[in-house]
DNA sequence: CCTACCGATCGGTAGG
DNA sequence: CCTACCGATCGGTAGG
């Protein structure tokens, strides 16, 4: 119980929000995946029965769009922000970067949900999503190439396969990050940051 | 039907055996998920009842053990491989690569259920999978190292986060890789080692 | 590999 | 948000 409520009379507990089964939902989503979590292990983690979260939402499949859209919400932010910015298109390149960094690390239930579960999204959801991911890439694939054409990024780079390695590296800290773990956000964006633009292997001619 | 195969007097279809099972489980885990998959989903893709599947395994669970242990097993031949060669760090990193991009596109199924199915894993098999994942990681962090010693690595480079980031491209690839999709297992792997050991910033200081 | 089932659990509803 | 359910589907078994 949160130090705000206040204490019910006796046992009981407070009244959920739509706001709390969709975040809960977002959790069990996000550790045992879409079909692992029943209606009635999402009451269990409320504190009610499956039963009484018919009287919040339609039905299952409605949390799951719920839960991916506030992702996609958030990781579209980062490109909208990013555009608004003028720069150069390495500046660019890196608050992108930066951005779906801090997305993750903010929102890790929603963005575990919306990299692992779309699949399972009815098909008219799950068309959008996809269109949002390619609409996503895509941003990438323009950053590199307006960076290849002002001189920062090398003239050999490929900018469709590079977007999806870069995004391979960002995608992947949904994988791994605990907020446990010792690295703060920026210290893993700027780690992050140093693998992308500069490689790894010394003196390379390219 | 296989061109091997004698037809049927009649209809029917030829016995399956029990890596066939095997096969489709791969098959079905990679594209729907395990719990996405039932036992009559499985029945269905082998022409045959979902009970009649007992009579070639267990339960559904050795299913999802034996198709992540194959994925398992092709992964640590890499790893198995890349020892045995003597060369430079930079040349068993290489070799790294490109091995663990030809698994990927020789047995997507396998490395797809590997890589997404493990958490569904009993327990104890589980464990033995994050092992194994540990032990893969391990592997890269030290030919980093070595890399470094060698002088082929740049000194700043960290090993561990390193390891992370170059298999957080590898195994985006279980995710994107179409085999009707345009570039040769060959050319994907010239791709990523361009990637990752080069960067993509021109005349970058490190 | 099929017939004929089993108990458990699923998503969901009616009515309060 | 609970009581009291529903039909469908789940993993799995006995016996052939």
């Amino acid at each position: 119980m949160s130090a705000t409520e206040v204490a019910p009379v006796s046992g009981g507990s407070a009244p959920r929000s739509r706001d709390d089964v969709v975040a809960a939902a977002g959790r069990l989503f996000a550790k045992r995946g879409f079909h692992g979590t029943s209606m009635r292990d999402l009451g269990d983690e409320l504190g009610m029965l499956g039963s009484s979260l018919y009287s919040h939402v339609r039905g299952k499949n409605e949390l799951l769009v719920e839960v991916i859209a506030k992702g996609a919400e958030f990781f579209n932010g980062v490109v909208v922000a990013a555009a608004e910015q003028t720069g150069s298109a390495i500046d660019e390149l890196r608050n992108l970067v930066y951005g779906h960094v801090h997305v993750v690390v903010d929102h890790i239930d929603e963005a575990r949900t919306f990299l692992f579960e779309s699949r399972f999204l009815p098909e008219a959801n799950r068309r959008q999503i996809v269109e949002m991911r390619d609409a996503y890439e895509a941003a990438y694939r323009k950053v590199i190439s307006r960076g290849i054409a002002e001189g920062d990024i090398a003239a050999d780079v490929d900018p469709g396969i590079t977007a999806i390695f870069i995004l391979s590296v960002l995608n992947a800290l949904i994988r791994w990050y605990r907020p446990s773990g010792e690295r703060t956000a920026a210290e893993i964006a700027d780690e992050m940051w140093a693998f992308i633009s500069g490689g790894i292997v010394t003196g390379v001619s390219r």
